[in-house]
DNA sequence: CTGGATCCTAGGCGATACTG
DNA sequence: CAGTATCGCCTAGGATCCAG
C-alpha cells in the first residue's frame, strides 16, 4: 500500500497538507459559495451567515495564496472586490463532492456507531 | 447548486462533520496505518513515528465511536489491544484517495502559487 | 504494553472597534 | 464596502508522570 522506502508520513504528506488547507472550519464553505461564479466580499459573508469579518478575510487571503481563489479590486468609491474560484479552486470541487458524498451515505451508519458507543459507555 | 430553501450551511454540514472528524492532526495517518489489517496500539505509534501516546489514544478513541475502528482486547499479561478498520472505515478509503490523488496532481501548482503570491507580497 | 491524569503552550476563532 | 487591529477565550495537542 505503502511505496517501498517510504513511510507513513511522507507518503500521506499531500493529503495532509490538503487537509491543513481545507480541513479548517470555512474554506468548503467558501468553495461553495463561490461555485456559481464571482461573489462580492459581504454577499459570502451574507451567504454563509455565521462567518465572522475576520476568518472571512483570513480564510480567503489563504485560499487566494493556495492559488484557489482569485481576488479582484474595482476601485471605485465605495470600493467593490470580487471574489471566485480559479481553474484550481473549481477542481477541487470533484473530491470534494466525492467526499461529500461519502458523507451523506454513511451518516446514518455514523450515528448510529455513536450511540452504540455512548450506550456501552453508559453501562461500564 | 444548492437545493432550493437550504442554506450553504446546512447544504454543507455532511461534508463539515465529516471533515470535523478527519481533518484533524492524525486520522488520516491512522487509516493508513490499518489499510493493511489489524495493527496493536505501539505498533500504529512506531508507524507514524511523531504522534504522542495521548493523541493516538484520543484519535483512535474517536474513531472508534464513529464506528471507523474496531478495538479489541485480548487480556493476556501484558494486555494485547488491535485495531482495525471496519467496514466503514474501510469505504472511506476510497474518497481519501481521490482526495490524494488531487492533491499530489495540482501541488506544484499550488507551490508555484504560494511563491507568486509572496512575491507580490514582498515586492508590494 | 496500554492507557489514564495532569499541566502547559500555540494557535484558531469570535467580538468589537477603527479606517480609507 | 472591505478591510485592519486588538483583545480574550477556548481547544488541539505535546510532555510527563502514574497505573493495571
Amino acid at each position: 500500500m505503502i511505496p517501498e522506502g517510504q513511510s507513513l508520513l511522507t507518503s500521506c504528506l499531500p493529503v495532509r497538507q490538503l487537509l491543513a488547507r481545507i480541513g479548517d472550519k470555512w474554506s468548503v464553505l467558501i468553495v461553495m459559495a463561490l461555485c456559481d461564479g464571482p461573489r462580492r466580499f459581504n454577499e459570502i459573508k451574507r451567504d454563509i451567515g455565521t462567518i465572522s469579518q475576520r476568518m472571512l478575510t483570513l480564510t480567503l487571503r489563504g485560499m487566494e495564496r493556495d492559488g484557489l481563489v482569485l481576488r479582484t479590486v474595482t476601485p471605485t468609491n465605495p470600493p467593490r472586490v470580487d471574489y471566485e474560484l480559479t481553474a484550481l479552486g473549481q477542481s477541487l470541487r470533484a473530491p470534494l463532492q466525492e467526499l461529500g458524498q461519502w458523507a451523506i451515505d454513511h451518516e446514518a451508519a455514523i450515528n448510529l456507531a455513536q450511540q452504540d458507543y455512548d450506550l456501552r459507555q453508559g453501562s461500564a
